[in-house]
DNA sequence: GTCTATATAATGATAGAC
DNA sequence: GTCTATCATTATATAGAC
């Protein structure tokens, strides 16, 4: 692997651990045996590397969202997809816990985190399309329904994690569960199978 | 005011505007007229600035569930509690952006936040409890129901704020009450009333 | 209580040899 | 590509005069 990548690697890991703010590139260079001045050759400065490991989670999510076509999808399967997100954000942990901080502090991130994250919701949303067409969920009087049923959803599948974390509760495959059971019984009331 | 008052005053603003890791001891004095020499004779450190923010918020929030007793609530009071919680995030708004950094900075913030927060919740939770009794809920066969309901509002009152924030929007009353709309409609299927 | 002056350490970043 | 050496800047924090 080449040191840019190496770089990632690092500095995920350590930003994960202790939050960007307490991690400085000499950390980064230190923990992977270079020098300082080393690091500097391959990065320009500390924001790139954020930026870069953003990139990578915003990779992960456009595979994480891309859904076979013409396949209708159920309610389950949108369980599975809110889980595999918690693993990302659970691999990237560090974005959430300082997201509002990081874009407020760099207006390139912010600008290109809103961007992927607008896409990434009318994918997302795009799913509760197709339960409406196929009449999982039961056709309702309001017109804003399943727009607000995917705005729920959504914010369960991004503040999970956080949620758990200030609640003190450690993140386990049963408490992340909570979260999926949470999701569910949002849209039990719209559901026609269930 | 005395000095220790005006320091929590300026740094909340500081805090606020550029962000916690950003504004630095000296900042803050220089911002107060003062040295920082001095501000470190009414202060131990930059923690204990925080901390005491925090506790003004915990403060606030204390009023905020201080319902008065033996009235029961209404489905508009609970919104009305929730756009008030929007104002108190909003006074404190450096607080959930940066929070899950700062309690995993600071173990004594976390105990002391997680402590807060679990009492608060139950005092929100009560509201629920009274809106089953007084029959604007249906009585529902889960006995989980109310209990998830109430972590539903709960987590819209905590993360709204954050949410129109990475998604670009601005914090304005609309927006605001786009929040408390999301709400209402998750509660509607098991309201009585409406 | 408030100031000036300062100690100490760390930060992001660069220059130039190899 | 990698290193050593180094810079300028800033941060937290303290000592001691007034």
């Amino acid at each position: 692997m080449n040191t840019f990548e190496r770089i990632l690697d690092t500095a995920l890991e350590l930003f994960n651990r202790s939050g960007s703010e307490a991690v400085s590139t000499n950390h980064i260079a230190e923990a992977m045996g270079i020098s300082p001045g080393n690091l500097y050759y391959h990065v320009h400065n500390k924001d790139e590397i954020i930026r870069a490991i953003f990139e990578r989670l915003f990779t992960a999510w456009d595979t994480w969202l891309s859904l076979p076509e013409g396949v209708v999808p159920t309610v389950d399967d949108l369980a599975g997809l809110v889980r595999v997100n918690f693993e990302i954000l659970w691999q990237f942990r560090f974005v959430y816990r300082e997201l509002n901080a990081l874009i407020q502090h760099d207006p390139q991130l912010k600008s290109r985190f809103i961007q992927v994250r607008q896409r990434g919701f009318a994918g997302f949303r795009q799913l509760f399309d197709g339960f409406a067409q196929a009449g999982i969920l039961r056709p309702g009087s309001d017109p804003q329904e399943v727009q607000r049923l995917a705005e729920m959803c959504w914010m369960i599948s991004e503040f999970w994690l956080p949620t758990l974390e200030i609640s003190g509760q450690e993140i386990n495959p049963a408490h992340l569960q909570h979260g999926v059971e949470l999701m569910l019984f949002l849209l039990q009331p719209y559901r026609v199978d269930g």
